[in-house]
This record gives structure tokens, sequence and C-alpha cells, in this order.
DNA sequence: TACCGAGTTGCACAATTCTTCAACTTGATA
DNA sequence: TATCAAGTTGAAGAATTGTGCAACTCGGTA
């Protein structure tokens, strides 16, 4: 693998390492949305969702568009539903056996696919 | 999403951001391997690479056997690889028309799938 | 037992990242 | 213009991670 390209991946996947922004992505699955549906539906501040979303813009995981007053977020690749239902996947491997964490995944399967 | 969840994914993919993680997850792609092979063609004192091993081991990514005096690393997981596959598709669409990074992408891609 | 090679661990300091709050911008409306 | 709602930005301190080195464990071997 080419110097600079792990770290690219490195990078990447730090910037998907966090809470909030995995919520924002799981929500921006299903299609793009206006922020303040977004605050609606993660319980947060307005200026902490702002600055999570700056990190995926910055990062080029999610693009915004401006509407009038209000800004919509949408995923920059449509691969990225894929990544995370790998997660999934991987995640269910590795807990197998490990209680209710378990449970919740298979229940997530069930819904998304 | 139920509460927990999007927290193990989170530390999920924050596990996988870093450089030598990555690399070392991408050559346990291939299979199984010592230590020492790592080692060789990561290049980092074996101290670090331990670190990032423990990362590895503690978050349930990858396992570690004892054979004799060596240590063989394996994914817990055969689906890390179509996430990292994933991740490079998803890479190749972000950075579309941003010079080398991309060229290098597309040549591993020929060799990966 | 003594010794060496293969890995791991603990620790202290450096570097990043998070969190929170106040201030600011932009568009709509009166 | 004044004002309000929707978002964003900047900055400081707190918290988490990363790095490098010394010390340690465990097998194998003389």
């Amino acid at each position: 693998m080419p110097v600079p390209l792990y770290q690219a991946k490195a990078d990447f996947f730090r910037t998907l390492g966090h809470p909030v922004r995995i919520q924002v992505l799981e929500l921006l699955r299903e299609g793009p949305r206006p922020v303040r549906d977004l605050l609606t539906e993660i319980e947060i501040e307005a200026s902490s969702l702002s600055q999570q979303l700056a990190v995926l813009r910055r990062a080029g995981i999610v693009n915004a568009t401006r509407d009038g007053a209000t800004v919509v977020y949408e995923l920059s690749s449509p691969d990225l539903a894929h990544l995370l239902v790998d997660a999934r996947r991987i995640l269910t491997d590795m807990l197998a056996g490990q209680g209710e964490l378990l449970a919740e995944l298979r229940a997530e399967g069930r819904k998304v696919g």
C-alpha cells in the first residue's frame, strides 16, 4: 500500500468515529435532510451538531446545500450505506454471545437489510 | 437506533482510525501472520506495533494465538475485508479529481477487486 | 541456571479531539 | 430597519489518544 494511502484511510475512519456523526450518517442514509430535522432526532444542541456536521463536511463525507433559510445535508457517496451495513455485520460477529447489544444489532438488521 | 448502538459503532470506527492499525488490517486480510512478519512490512518499532496490536485486540477486531515463541494474529471477522474494500470505493468517490491519491486508489483497486 | 530473541506492558509527555458557550451570519417577516 | 429563527464559527479548557523508552514476561537453547 503506497505511503499516503493508509493515512487517508485512517483519517476517513477516524472521521466516522464519533457517536453523533454516526447518528447523522445513519439518518442521511435514508436521504437528504435539513439540519432542523436532524436536530429533532438527535438529542444535542444546535451548535454541537453544527460542529460535527462541519467535521463531516471538511472530510468530504457529506454535502450541504442551502435552501432558503434551511440547510440540507446529504451523503456525498451512496457507498457509505454499504459501509455502515458491513460495520453492523462485523459488530454482530464480534459481539456474538455478548448480550443485549447483539439483540439490538439483529433487530436493526431485520429493518434495514 | 438504540442508544448504546451508535456508540459501539463509533468506537469500532475509531479503532480503525490509525495508520498503523490500517496497515495491519490490510496485511491480515491476506491471512494470519506472525508479529515478526508484520514488523518487516511496517516501518515501526516493535513496542509501537505491539501497542497498536493491543488496541485492535482489546476491540476484538483481531485475535492472537501463541505458537511457540512467535505470536500469530488474524482478523476476527472475515467481513473486515469487505469493509476495507468499501472504504476504498468511498475514498475514490470522494477524491474524484483530486490528484495522485486517486491514481493510487485505482491501482490498488485493480489488484484487489 | 544463564542468556537471548520475540513480544508485551507501564508510564510520562506530546498531540489531537471534544465540549461548551458566546458571538456572528444569513434569510424571512413585520 | 428591527427582529427573530436557523445555522455556523471561534476559542478555551477538559478529556482522550498517540509516542517513545525502559522494564518485564515467556520460550527456546546452551
